[in-house]
RNA sequence: GGUCCUGUGGCCGAGUGGCUAGGCAGAGCUCUGCAAAAGCUCCUACAGCGGUUCGAAUCCGCUCGGGACCUCCA
């Protein structure tokens, strides 16, 4: 099998992965800040490094994968005060800092269970790393790279780029940088405007606040990342990932900081996803365009045409290359969703049929049953391509495709167009382990249903017979009744070739 | 202003030199008591202008359009 690759935002150019210690994979994605809700783009990230995590494992990778909390220290302009975004709310919200960092991250959970992500390995919180971070920044002061001032730390710069690379992650000329001036608290601390901060110190309104070596205050936002990723993947590791608004400043910063701190870079493999835009804009805070997901899911906003599955979401976002810009609308939404569901309906079928009896009765009823050659190269080659587009820096549109492709094949074996014996037996095996595995093990699809209820089933299964006997009597007044009341009740009647019958809730 | 990305059929989106992407929508046909589903077929495009090449959506240049980052941001 082909070697996995990967973009290396890094080094701008797609790198056989091979990590570190071999059979195991240190993965760090930034999470969210948990001062709100997450919305759709939010999704991204989550749900794209959750099918790498699926993957490596797949691969055999023994993972650990960290994705923060950040529940502090993030910095908003308010005014003319620089103050943390998570204080600022809580005041607005009459509640405690800590009360709504729970429930927001409660409700980030609640997404994720929703789009059915895997739990990362570990989860840490940004206040409950605290004294990581301050170590951290003891030792940067240590090492002559950041200073104090006011009660604050910043990080230097200009002294880190002068035998550094900063700025080669997001391709920013340090130059540049130290020319664009921008009114903002604090800048008269710093020595030079590109210096970014460690620690912040806190006015008596801040309500998160920690005593530090510098007095009372919080810790900056790129330290928190570094100080949890060194404590629980090293001072160096494989993969981190983030969305692409994040090169910078954040992930430069982490570089610099790990690197003085740890004596060497502290990622092989930057790893960044695109961004959800709507009506070509990114989808962000700063736009005043964000669809939160609990406003998708029950499809309450105005731009809504109607709710969406958390499934439906999650497939839109494979069906894209995670490094393309994915537009966001009620039609692509909608189309998502129709495409899922024939993909699941033939998935489930698949499943469903079995080689043996189905040649079986191919063989009774005077077919032949010889392999079609071709249609055997076709699916084979169809299968064996999904691995290889998922080591092509995780091709997950490619992988969906061929999918798609299989799935004509798979609708005429269950009605009976082609036998099932037109595929050898190991190809019709192989097409039904590897779609089992891709679709769910490693795309994380799951029906859109929900139909686990037993006894909805024994009450389907009767009236399934029923209508059976009518339609055999040629009532079709009764089957029709039974078929158009269950319609109404939003559960579909399908007739299938041969006198089955499925259904399927809307 | 600086740095970088991007422009594919009605819509969404793969695709880095030659070979059908795929999905959704639309049209026709088949199957069928009807319906739905399913199957088959069709619609086959690469912003514009030049250049390189036997050959370009794919490489180069210019023009026009869109976007991201430079500030919190997934």
């Amino acid at each position: 099998m082909s070697d996995l690759k990967v973009y290396n935002s890094y080094s701008r150019q797609k790198e056989v992965f091979t990590p570190l210690t071999p059979g195991h994979v240190g993965m760090y994605v930034c999470g969210p800040t948990v001062s709100g809700e997450s919305h759709l783009g939010h999704a991204r990230p989550y749900i794209t490094f959750d099918v790498v995590f699926r993957y490596l494992q797949h691969l055999g990778y023994k993972v650990r994968y960290v994705r923060n909390i950040t529940d502090a220290g993030h910095f908003e302009e308010e005014g003319r005060e620089a103050v943390d975004k998570i204080a600022t709310k809580a005041v607005l919200e009459k509640l405690e800092p800590m009360e709504l960092v729970q429930k927001y991250t409660n409700l980030f959970h609640w997404a994720m269970e929703q789009f059915n992500t895997l739990r990362p390995s570990i989860e840490p919180t940004a206040t409950g790393h605290i004294v990581e971070q301050v170590e951290m920044i003891k030792k940067l002061i240590a090492e002559g790279y950041a200073y104090e001032t006011n009660g604050s730390v910043y990080f230097d710069v200009k002294k880190y780029a002068a035998s550094y690379d900063y700025g080669k992650l997001s391709g920013r000329v340090i130059d540049d940088l130290l020319e664009t001036t921008r009114e903002l608290e604090g800048q008269d601390e710093k020595r030079d405007t590109a210096d970014f901060a460690l620690w912040k110190n806190a006015s008596p309104e801040h309500i998160m606040r920690w005593q530090s070596p510098w007095g009372v205050g919080y810790p900056g936002w790129h330290i928190e990342c570094s100080a949890m990723a060194t404590k629980y993947l090293g001072a160096q590791f494989d993969i981190h990932g983030g969305g692409m608004d994040l090169l910078f400043p954040h992930h430069e910063s982490e570089i610099a900081q790990s690197t003085i701190c740890n004596h060497s870079a502290p990622v092989r493999y930057w790893i960044h996803n695109n961004m959800i835009t709507i009506n070509g804009k990114k989808m962000g805070k700063s736009y005043n365009n964000v669809i939160k997901l609990t406003e998708l899911f029950s499809g309450n906003h105005p731009v809504l045409e109607k709710a969406y599955h958390p499934m439906t979401i999650r497939f839109f976002i494979l069906q894209t290359h995670y490094r393309s810009t994915l537009d966001f609308s009620n039609e692509a939404l909608q189309a998502a969703e129709k495409g899922l569901k024939r993909l699941w309906d033939a998935y489930e079928k698949l499943q469903a049929m079995s080689y043996t009896s189905e040649a079986g009765t191919r063989q009774l009823s005077g077919q032949k049953s010889e392999v079609d050659a071709e249609l055997e190269a076709k699916c084979s080659k169809l299968i064996t391509e999904l691995p290889e587009f998922m080591n092509d820096d995780f091709s997950t549109a490619k992988v969906l495709a061929n999918m798609f492709e299989l799935v004509p094949v798979i609708n005429s074996m269950k009605d009976n167009i082609i036998p099932v014996s037109a595929l050898s037996k190991e190809t019709f095996e192989l097409l039904q382990s590897q779609m089992r595995l891709y679709v769910e093990g490693i795309f994380g699809l799951q029906s859109v249903t929900e139909a686990d209820n037993e006894k909805l089933k024994g009450v389907m299964d009767l009236l399934i017979d029923i209508r059976k006997e009518a339609k055999s009597r040629k009532d079709f007044v009764t089957s029709d009744k039974i078929r158009n009341q269950l319609a109404g009740l939003g559960i579909l009647l399908k007739d299938e070739k041969g006198g089955g019958m499925s259904w399927a809730i809307e």
